[in-house]
Formats: structure tokens, sequence, C-alpha cells
DNA sequence: TGCAGAGACCGTAACGGTTCAGAACCAATA
DNA sequence: TATTGGTTCTGAACCGTTACGGTCTCTGCA
């Protein structure tokens, strides 16, 4: 007793008696053949438990392979806690629907420098959201001889580019302080490098950042208080490598300990505000009279909290993203787009405290 | 001139003097060729511009496409905007990492009876999510010769299976209520099939719901408070096609409008309750003291607000699809997983209107 | 009757790899 | 010296399909 292969296309052609080209027409072009020939085609196809052409074989043969890839250098599973990054994915999701392409996910743990995930993706193109310049899994798909489209990145030879402009949109926020007159300052900031460092981050570190949406708001801060006369070197940056609230509470409270005269802390994401504002609460710290605190995304926590942001428009991001990667793609120039942000004046900046008293005083 | 075409293994090897078989080895199997030949393939490989074996070719060849698909029947980008969704493909995704395996979320547009995309998908396994049961997305799956996950569905043969006891589930709820003196009850609840219906829902329309999970609600619901003596024809239940807040308000409006004498309002997802709230309190009518709401899934908003609702673990629930999906596999049959519930007593369940002055009055 | 043109079907050549059973070579052992 | 064993590399088969450029037959019209 033989073992029974599964059938083929070319089985199936031999079964019928006619030839392979004649079966696949009847997958993939019903007016190349009879309608009798290709009811036949297709009953015993059914008979002999034929699946229909073999996708990847097709994929093979074409050249395309009817998906996009997205590589997040954040693992997996991140890309669906983090609301900004859902907001992401599902402009992108949109934009892959519109052109009937899948969305695969790449797994791309950050950790291991594993690249085979990146050659192993069967994708006619990629987009990159948000990872380090450094990251190898961005050079592996550099290396992928298909179009991409990187977000949140500096600019790239040859690659288009979707973001919005981190260091003027931050800039208003710093103005924006410094109107209400605050001169001491504290910074959070998410993870800067592939390194973990969760604490105070030295100048040097700040501009050798390699998450250019990170470097870019931190050097916009630091140009917009330098202006102001404040001395940088002197403002507390701390870093966090995860991404969450208590990362955020913790942050602000390691501020707050070395530095209780700050009267503003400025945060480089709603997340990290969010948990800002939880531990002022924790420390009886009202906000804003005695603490200001910002943020930065607009995700919808931040609007219920009354959090004052910038709002970047993140499904926008993502379905940008996907249209650029699959419109029709002269090979011209890299394409850039880059979004418009807003200022979001929420309940949680006021003037530094003892300004009142000033201001008002007798 | 001649246009350069891409290298291949094949020119590769010819460029080189060697056998393709020492070009896939120098990349898979380092330790089949000297190191000496192998760096030598490496950097012909780099000046050629060779990116490595195609993914495609060589999927076909192993018949392995390093990725898993996962059919949604709802617009894919709606996957990303429910909550008890993104925790199932957090869930999912979390697996897929762990087995250093892509996910590729296809396209599977409701309104389309095209299948194309299914067919199109190049993936090792299924994993179907809440999708009614005579989807054409759901068949076109079933037809492939891959194993598939289905979740949230009735039992199928020769197929795995997670989800969870609904009618037990919805039980709990019921039951609660009951114990709480409810008798006179409205339930609003999510989709029952594929055509739009946004009303009332009559008894033979509850038993044919194609959605397995809705359907197993409304028989709990109706099993249980038969039980309890109340005429479940006599019940209205009102159906959204679509599901957010608005809808659950909107249903929630059209049980009140018709039938203000209801106590309770049974609601089949944590959304449709928030709505309902959301029209409660429009109304000025108290909750739970004019009104209790109950919900279902036990979302992060839900908690929040206090809701009355039936946890389910969604997480979990997208992760075991996902191990058991990729756990070696051997062709037993059909493998059954059922996560466990908990009813949460929240605040927006309490006794009916006039039950405390009979309790507790003089 | 001859012939153009349309419709139906086919043969061949890729597409770009992986795999497996050896061949060729060399050093060590009996 | 013959045998053994190990390393390194090769040849050919195979994965399942679609693109391309035909051929063949039949119909309708001059």
């Amino acid at each position: 007793m033989h073992v029974r292969r599964p059938a083929t296309l070319a089985s199936l052609a031999a079964e019928l008696g006619v030839s392979r080209t004649t079966v696949s027409n009847a997958y993939n072009r019903p007016d190349q053949l009879s309608p009798e020939l290709r009811r036949r085609v297709l009953e015993t196809a059914r008979r002999l438990g034929y699946p229909g052409p073999d996708p990847v074989a097709r994929s093979l043969r074409t050249r395309k392979a009817g998906a996009v890839g997205l590589l997040l250098t954040e693992n997996l599973s991140y890309a669906f806690r983090d609301p900004a990054a859902i907001g992401f994915l599902e402009g992108l999701a949109l934009a892959c629907e519109d052109a009937n392409q899948g969305l695969l996910l790449v797994p791309a743990n950050p950790e291991k420098e594993d690249v085979a995930s990146v050659h192993r993706a069967g994708v006619d193109g990629f987009v990159v959201y948000s990872v380090p310049d450094d990251d190898p899994h961005l050079a592996a798909v550099l290396e992928r001889p298909v179009p991409t489209v990187v977000c949140d990145q500096p600019e790239l030879a040859s690659v288009d580019r979707v973001g919005i402009d981190d260091e003027a949109a931050i800039t208003q926020v710093a103005n924006h302080l410094i109107e209400l007159g605050h001169r001491r300052i504290g910074v959070v900031c998410m993870r800067l490098a592939r390194d973990r460092n969760d604490g105070f981050v030295p100048p040097d570190r700040q501009r050798a950042a390699h998450f250019h949406v990170q470097r870019s708001r931190l050097a916009g801060l630091a140009a917009a208080f330098a202006s102001a006369g404040v001395d940088w070197a002197q403002v507390p940056v701390v870093e966090r490598f995860d991404h969450n609230t208590s990362c955020g509470a913790s942050a602000a409270a390691q501020i707050l300990d070395r530095d209780p005269g700050i009267t503003a802390l400025i945060c480089t994401s709603d997340i990290l505000a969010l948990g800002a504002l939880n531990e002022a609460r924790r420390r009886g710290l009202r906000v804003p009279q005695d603490l200001t605190i910002t943020g930065f995304d607009g995700i919808h926590e931040a609007e219920r909290a009354g959090l004052t942001t910038v709002r970047q428009p993140v499904l926008e991001k993502g379905r940008a993203a996907g249209k650029l990667l699959l419109d029709a793609h002269e090979r011209t120039r890299p394409r850039t787009v880059t979004l418009g942000t807003e200022l979001i004046l929420g309940s949680t900046a006021g003037p530094p405290r003892g300004a009142e008293e000033r201001w008002f005083g007798p």
C-alpha cells in the first residue's frame, strides 16, 4: 500500500488528461477554458481533495507574496499593549485592507541578535516601526530587495519615511512651560538605546541615543530651555527601558527624590506621564499647583486624565506608511511624509509653585 | 547593455565556481563547509548584492512558511479597536513569539465573499477567531491542508478548539440577577449573523444565530430565566451589528423606549454595557437603583466603570490557541481547551426598583 | 471552397531554493 | 598496503506553480 501523496495541480491534470496550464487556468482565469471543462476540473479537484493552487508555489512563480511585513523591535506582544502602537497598527491594517494585502508581524526579539525571522518573511515589502537605528533587524530588512518604509527613523538612503517633527512638537511643550515660568524641570524619557539604563542620563548618552524619536525630543527640549537661560547639563533626565505607568512613576520618584525643587516634569510619552501623575498623587503633590506634568502622544487615557500633551496622529501614521509602501512605486528618490502635531492644553500644567503669590500677592 | 538580473544562489555559485549546494550550506549549515570557503561565499554574496536565500523559494522546498495565519471576520482594523480582540491578539502574539513564528493577519472583509486572501496566505496553520459558523472564509480555511485552531466556535470535526463555556458563564449572571429579584429584563447582544439586523430579535433568529458565542449566551439566559418562571418569548432582545458604545447606548434606548418597566439590562459584551451605562446616565436613571446593567468580557474599561460582568481570560485564549497550533501535533482526535471564567460583582447590579422597600421597609 | 479569426487548450521553461546519496580526498589505523 | 573514517564538496532530483508563446479546431463569411 502506498502513501497517498497530496494532490497537486500536476496530478490533477494527469487524472483529467489535460495540461497543468488548463488546471491553473481553471482557478485563475476562468475565461480561458470552457465552462464545462472548468466544472470538471473543479469537481475532480474536490474528489481528489486538491485544495487549490499552493500559495507558496504561486508566490514563487508570480513574485508576489500578498503581504506586508511589519518589524517592531519590541516583543511582538508589546505592540498590543501600547496604545500608540495599537493606533499605528490599526492605521497600517486599514491601508493593507484597502490594498487587500495581509499584514505579517515579524517576531524580532530585541534581546536576540537573531535576524533569521526577517530573512524568512515572505513579504512584498516592510514597514519598520520605531526601532533603534542600530538594530540588526533593521539592517537585515534593508538588505532585502523589497521596498521599505521606516517610521520614526532618521533619514535613510533610498527608503521612504513617515514621521512627525518631534523636535518642533516638543519645543511647543517646552515653550509653553517656559512661558508659564518653569525653569527647574525634570525629564522622563523612554529607552534610548538597546542596552538597559534605568536611571539618570548623562548628556552624551542623550545625544548618542539610538531611538531617533527620543533623541529628537531631548534635543528639542535642550535647545528650548537653553534659550530660556536654563543650564541643560543640570537638568535631571531619567530613562526607563520598559514602557508602562509603573516605570513612569518610579522615574518621577527618582527625579523628585534627588531634586525636590523641580516645578515641572516633562515626559516623552503619555504612558510615562500617567505614571508620573500616579506618583505625584502618591506623594500628595497637587497637579498642577505643586507640580506640572506633561506627556506626549495624545492617547485616549491621557485625554481622560486631562493631561497636557502633544497629540500626534498615530493612526494616520500607520495608514501613511502602508500607503507609501503599497502605492505603485516608481523608483524615484525616497519620499518623506511628515505629519502634523497639536499641543493639547490639559489641566496638568500651570505656573510653578510660588508664582501665583508673586503675581497676585499683596 | 543588459539588464542586470538580481543575483540568485545559482548565479553566486557560478561566480564562485562551486555548486549551489555549497552556497546553500554556507547559509544554512556552516559546519558543512570549510570556514575559508564560507567566508568567500559570504563575501562574494555581499559584492554581488545577493540578499541571501529567497524566503519564498525556501518555503516551497521546505514546506514551512514560518508563520501562522489569523482569520478574523471583522475588518482587519477592527481587531485593534476592540479591547477583547486586542487581548486575544496579544496572547496569540506571545505564543508565536515563543515559537519564533510570524503572525499573518489575513484580510477577510466580511462584506465580500472573496476568499482569495485565504488561498493566498502562505502559512503553516490558521487560527480562526470569532467568525460566524457559515462564513465562507472559514470554509476556505478548513479546505486548506494545514492545522487549524478555532476560537469561540462550535465543535467542528477534526479541528482543535479554544473557548469558554459561554452558556455556563452567562448563567452565573442570570442567576445573580434572579437572586437579586429581577424578572423583567432586557438583553442587548452583538451581531448574530452576517446580515445586519439592528433591532429586536425574534426567538428563531436567536436560536439560529451564526455566532456561536452569542447564540450560547442567549441560550443560557433563556434557560436560566425560564427556570425562574420568566416567559422568554416576552423578553426584549436587541441586536446590534456594529460593536461600540454608541451601539450599546442606542440598543439600550430601544429597549427602554418600548419597555420602560424592565429592571435589568443584560449585555453580551462590556462595550455594549458601557454604552448602556451612558444611555442610563443620559436618561437620569441611577445604576443600579433604577436599572441594573451587566456586561461580558471583563475588559479594563469595565473594571474602571465598576461594571458587573464576567471576566474571561482573553489573553490566555489567544495564547492557548497559538500553543495548540504550534505544538508538535500528533494527528490525534481534535483537542479542546475550555478556559475558566469568573463572575465579577461590580456596582452596576442591585435589587430591582422597589425591592428595597419590600425588604427593608417598616 | 478557402481562409481569417476566435476560442480552447497545451508544452516548455522558468521561479530559487533544499536535500540526499555519494565522490574525492586525506590522514590515521590495522 | 589495505581499510576505515572524517571532512568537504557535488549532481541531480524535487518542491508546485504560472508565464509565455504557441497549436489546433471550429465557425462564419466571401
